[in-house]
DNA sequence: AAACTGACTAATA
DNA sequence: CTATTAGCCAGTT
């Protein structure tokens, strides 16, 4: 069990890194499967911290309320997240330009609860 | 070292 | 729906 004996932010990479493409995560969730709960806030810290050289897909990573964050750019790297997302296949509400978690927010290892009207 | 700031969340009113 | 409060922790000033 190395993983655990890493760096936190090593586990929030690890864990970003996990998210299946046309899937979204929300800073509060990586927190908890990274072993980190309640920690959101520095998850964001963390990925904002870094580097690109990781290769890491941190447009998929987005708040609770399903809607891109804003990194005080004024909307222009929001922009390119949502742009990055869309070719994914993850869909935004033309009404508020958010995501539909019920749908596309990654449950961490499989599928949403069986019942629901997606098959 | 103290004060501020920040890619957050949840509860309450 | 918005506003407010409280919790969390790391990096900057």
């Amino acid at each position: 069990m190395k993983q655990s004996d890493e760096d936190p932010y090593q586990r929030i990479y690890r864990v970003i890194a996990r998210i299946p493409e046309g899937k979204v995560a929300t800073y509060g969730q990586i927190a908890a499967l990274a072993g980190l709960p309640g920690h959101a806030r520095q998850v964001g810290y963390a990925l904002a911290a870094a580097p690109d050289a990781l290769d890491i897909p941190w447009q998929r990573v987005i708040n609770a309320q399903g809607e891109v964050s804003s990194r005080g750019d004024g909307g222009l790297a929001s922009g390119f997240q949502r742009h990055l997302l869309e070719e994914e296949g993850v869909e935004f509400s033309l009404r508020s330009g958010r995501v539909d978690l019920k749908r596309f927010q990654w449950d961490g290892v499989v599928q949403r609860r069986p019942g629901t009207k997606r098959a």
